[in-house]
Formats: C-alpha cells, sequence, structure tokens
DNA sequence: CTGTTAGCGCATTCAA
DNA sequence: TTGAATGCGCTAACAG
C-alpha cells in the first residue's frame, strides 16, 4: 500500500497537522521538524492523494470566459465546449460563468473584462482583441490576482498568465507550404482573405504564409490581403469580385473566418476545381467543402482541447501552482478529405 | 452546494445505506423505497461525487502492457508514455507492468498474453500481431474477464474490448492524397515501403494509400511492396537497391519504421531533394530528416495520448461501464516542417 | 511551534 | 429489507 500522512507523520515521529504544513509548506513549523517529515516524505516515497486532498478542502474555483458573439462558427463550437465544460463543472469544482461581447469591439471587450473582474472570479478566459484599453484591462485583473487566460487570440505585453491557443505564424507557415507545393508547377496568383488585422492570431498567420511563400516559392505573387470581417456575406462580395479580376488565381488562403463566403464565391464562379483553397477551423461548412474539393486543406485548433487547456491553466495559477507548459501546447491539425475525423467527434 | 448523498437520503427519508444501495444498484432494496430514492435523486439533480467514491472504495487497478522489443524509435516512444504513466500510477489508482516480446512473433507474443494473464490484471494492453494463436490468446483473456485493448496495431475477431488507435485505412489514405499532390505532374514510379505485412496496420496503410492512388491519381505506377521488417538495416539495403533499378522514382511511402535506413538510402543516392518521401511517426530521427527535407511529410500517432486512452477504457472496462467512444479516438496527425511541434513536447 | 479533532462525499461492514 | 457506524487520505479549525 502507498504510504499517506500518518504513515509519514509516524516515520517523522510527529503529527498529521505538522506533516500537512510542511507538504503544502504553510509557516510555522521549526526548520529542524520540517527537516524530519521531509526526509519520512523522502524515505517513504509518498506522493499526495490530490483527489483526497480536493475533497478535503472542498475548494470551487469560479471562472469567467468572455467570447465574441456572432454568426462565427469556429466561435459557437468555442462556446459550445465552454458549455460541455460547464456540464462537468460538479466534477471539476469550477464555476465557469460566460461573458458575451461583439467582435472585434475592443471597448465592450474591455467593459466585460470590467464585469468580469466584479464577479471577482479566480479566473477569467478571454479571446482577445489588440487594444491598448483592453490591455490595461488586463492588467487591473492581474492586480486583482485574478489568473487571466488569452483563448485563440493572444494579447502580448498584457501580462495575461498564458496563452491557450497555437501558434499563428507556424499555423501561416503551415499553409503557405502547403500551397506552395499543392499549386506545384502551376502559374497564378496567390490570394490572401483575413477577418481583420486588429486580432493577433491573424496578423500572425500573415506573418507566417508570407515568410515561407518568399522563402521557398519566391516567383509566386501574393495579392494585397481582402479583410472579411469574419463575414459569409462580405467575404463572398469580396471574393467574388476578386474573382472576376483576377481569371489567372492559382490559390486563395483564407486565415479568418467567413468561409461559408468563400466557398460560395468559387462554386458560383464554377473556379472550386482550379483554385487550391486553404483555410482553418473544422466547422460543418468547411468540412463540407473540404469533402467536396472545394478546400483543398483545412487547418484547424482544436476548441475542446483549448477550453480544457485554459481551464486547467487557470485553475493551477489561481492556486500558485506552475503550469507544464509542454503539456499545454495546443496542436496545430492538418485536415485533408482522407483524415477527416468522424463527424461529432 | 451540490447535493449529496447524505440530501437525498433526508430527501428520500432513508438511511445513507440504502441510497447507497440504489445509486450502485445492488440488491435488499425494495421496489417502492428504491423508487423513493431514485425520485430524490431526480429532483435534487445529484451527480455522483466520482473523486469521493473512488476514495471510499480504495480500488486500485493492475495493468499489463505488452510492448514489442527492439530499437524502434516509435515503440520505445511507446514505452516512455507508459512509464510516463506508471509514475503517474499513485495519483490514477494504477499498478502497471509492462512485458517485452520480440517484434512480429507470434508465439511469443502469444506466450506473453499468457504469462499477463496468471497475473490477474484488471486489464491488458498489447501492441498485436495478426495470427491465431493470439486471438486465441485474447480469448482467454476474456474467458476471465480480464479486459483487453489492442494498442497501435488491432486484432479484429479477437473479441477485444478495444483498439487504442488510429484508423490506419485512412492514415493511408492521407498519405496517398498528400503524395499525389506534392508529386503534382512530374513524371515516375511511386515506392511503398512497410515493415511486415503480419500486422494490421501496416495492411490497412497499404490498402487505403493503394485505394486513393487508384482512385485519384490513376496514371501513377505503384511498385511492389518492399517489407523491410521495420529493420534500418534491412530498409537501407533494399531501399538503396530499388534506387538503383528505378532512376525516374518520384516518391516512397514508408508505412512502417526503420525511417533512419529509408533517410541514408536516400542521401547517399543524392535523391533526396527529387524523391517525394511521406513516411510515419515523428522520432527525433524522422524529425531532422523532416527538417532537412528529405521527408516531406509525416504521418503520426501521438503515443501519450494512444497509452492514456488505453488506461481510460482499461478502467472502465474493468468496472463495466461505457467507454465513450468519440472521445478516445485517436487523430492523425499530419506534419510538415512548419507544424512540428516543440522538441520533447 | 505543535497536536487533536472533526469533517469532505462516499462505500462498506455489521447489526437490527 | 434497512440503518448506524466507521474509514478512505487529506485539510482546517481550534487547542495547547
Amino acid at each position: 500500500m502507498r504510504p499517506t500522512v500518518h504513515d509519514i507523520a509516524a516515520e517523522a515521529g510527529v503529527s498529521l497537522a505538522t506533516v500537512d504544513r510542511v507538504l503544502n509548506n504553510r509557516p510555522g513549523v521549526r526548520t529542524v521538524t520540517r527537516h524530519k517529515v521531509e526526509r519520512a516524505i523522502a524515505t517513504l516515497g509518498y506522493v499526495r492523494d490530490v483527489a483526497a486532498a480536493n475533497l478535503a478542502k472542498g475548494r470551487s474555483y469560479p471562472l469567467v470566459f468572455i467570447l465574441p458573439a456572432g454568426e462565427n462558427s469556429f466561435m459557437r463550437g468555442l462556446e459550445a465546449e465552454v458549455r460541455a465544460a460547464m456540464a462537468r463543472s460538479a466534477a471539476e469544482r469550477t464555476d465557469i460563468t460566460i461573458l458575451s461581447v461583439p467582435a472585434f469591439d475592443a471597448p465592450a471587450l474591455a467593459a466585460a473584462l470590467m464585469e468580469a473582474r466584479e464577479r471577482r472570479p479566480a479566473g477569467v478566459a478571454v479571446v482577445a482583441v489588440e487594444a491598448p484599453e483592453v490591455t490595461e484591462a488586463v492588467k487591473r485583473l492581474r492586480e486583482d490576482r485574478i489568473a487571466v487566460v488569452t483563448l485563440v487570440s493572444d494579447l502580448p505585453g498584457s501580462g495575461r498568465d498564458h496563452f491557450a491557443g497555437v501558434d499563428n505564424i507556424a499555423a501561416g507557415r503551415t499553409a503557405g507550404s502547403l500551397m506552395g507545393r499543392f499549386i506545384g508547377g502551376r502559374e497564378g496568383a496567390v490570394a490572401v482573405v483575413a477577418g481583420s488585422m486588429l486580432v493577433r492570431d491573424h496578423r500572425d498567420r500573415l506573418e507566417g504564409f508570407r515568410a515561407v511563400m518568399t522563402e521557398d516559392f519566391a516567383g509566386r505573387c501574393i495579392l494585397p490581403v481582402i479583410e472579411g470581417q469574419d463575414n459569409p456575406t462580405l467575404v463572398e462580395k469580396l471574393v467574388g469580385a476578386l474573382l472576376e479580376r483576377q481569371p489567372d488565381l492559382a490559390g486563395i488562403y483564407s486565415l479568418g473566418a467567413g468561409n461559408r463566403g468563400l466557398v460560395a464565391a468559387l462554386e458560383k464562379a464554377g473556379r472550386e476545381k482550379t483554385i487550391c483553397a486553404i483555410a482553418h477551423e473544422l466547422t460543418p461548412h468547411s468540412r463540407a467543402a473540404l469533402v467536396s474539393g472545394t478546400i483543398d486543406a483545412l487547418l484547424n485548433q482544436n476548441a475542446g482541447h483549448e477550453v480544457r487547456s485554459a481551464i486547467r491553466v487557470l485553475k493551477a495559477k489561481a492556486d500558485g501552482l506552475p503550469v507544464i507548459s509542454a503539456q499545454e501546447r495546443i496542436r496545430i491539425d492538418i485536415f485533408l478529405k482522407d483524415n477527416l475525423p468522424l463527424e461529432q467527434a
């Protein structure tokens, strides 16, 4: 049987309370006593039973998630994952509140952060928009010792505790690499459609994509970025116009959302087979387009992983515990029609 | 505060023991009493605290992992993940033993399964070789109510409880799809290097690969399969010979292990830039080859996920609990040099 | 500075 | 068929 606090108390010749004190390094133990206990811990090879500890503590973690509103399928999927986490909250001892704000709206986001602050949660997870007022709000939360994790889109320089999302520069590079190889020797320019240059993730993807195209596919012309605000209607209009003025277009990299518009424009123009399209995020629409062949490859960040990671990190930070960063790294998935996970998964 | 057994006992007007009986549907409760309790559970919205339950039970899960011996980096990585799980065994209430057997050796594997059986574990995870004696041994374990999970390579028809591994047909298809697109319009045949046709995963990958090449890249010639026994030295020899007799080779799909041999042969022949190489499993060697460009794409199954999934399933099956199969699905990762996770991760 | 004691939510004797 | 009592491994008052 593995050793318990009782065993180490006996071995060290002290009481349970003392053992508990050194285990949770609380004050009020003489150095000699502490050493005795530590030695007992070492010789017996004691490892604390976290489940039992949590049971005894009865601690719970009030958390706030701030997510963008709107039709964006990825964000709705993200919200669904947060709600799934709420359903598990009994078992995970969390108490989660969701706050919804308009997309790409820095003042509204800053206001939501202040609202979150008033709830005095243990931690806040936020899909960030890069703006001074948002940075400022995050700093205020940190001053109140509220843990902050940026989700999906980061906010460097804000002092947030952690970023739960993918390396978007690498994502852009990956898209560039696939695009260059898939197009191969064919002629024609490549277009880039983004949502907004106000969010860090989109800027990073663009940077990565351009870097690879310059390094490895130097002859290829990259057209100026189109900003579609992650809005399918707008994206469709802009891409439609693009297709008209670029009869020789070889590829489109859609690094934001609104892919329904992209797909519609390509199919209306009858160019879905000749243009290599690479987009982000696996949603019901993008999935269908991948299967049909309109989209050639999809880069994805697993929203479920991101939410669960954010919660783990928030809890750890709230307890002042270190985070095993290797374990919290979110991978960039590449999906072709052949390695698509089953529906619903 | 969420309701506890006490609350539902009070609500139903019975004792703790009775509540416990209906909760774990044990006999010895009148139907009326049972109904009262069930109603209380429903109205209070009770959910059992699994951690507390486990604490009270003090149950632990003796498990056996049977892994192939040898230099195969992927398998050694797998073993490292099992050892990592052993390190967590205190917290997870598992007690894991590793059994090592020669690779591709059905009699030895069958013997190991019988050895595992004598330990009377709650469950066994095994990297399967497809052979009647192995199937038979697995059936015996099942008869002794020992849960069995196949790991990495499956054993259909054996009655194993679960397969913790990727869909290898889909993996082969993915490789085919990438191969066809990366080669594009270039001339030349494509070769396939396998480990052994005795293991299901290799056979499945081959099937998927051939299917896609036939469906989508019909003009491309696929050479007969080379079996390298996952042995780098043998692979190097065989691929070396292949390169000599096929001066126009356009691509190589290595669906097994021994990639050190593949890389060495390509580089010695100076063909690493002109031949598109796609291989499996991210190891230090394959990673280096991907970065240098000798390997163009790597398909990967995350050994850590597989091991953790196997353990979860084994515990669930041992307790007679259902498995949420969607959650246990192992994804096929595609790595290019651009989306490689950081070292060590 | 150290020890005693009473739970956390649940499972399990042993009596009744 | 039911209930009272005890303990799992740990934390947290409260005493000393």
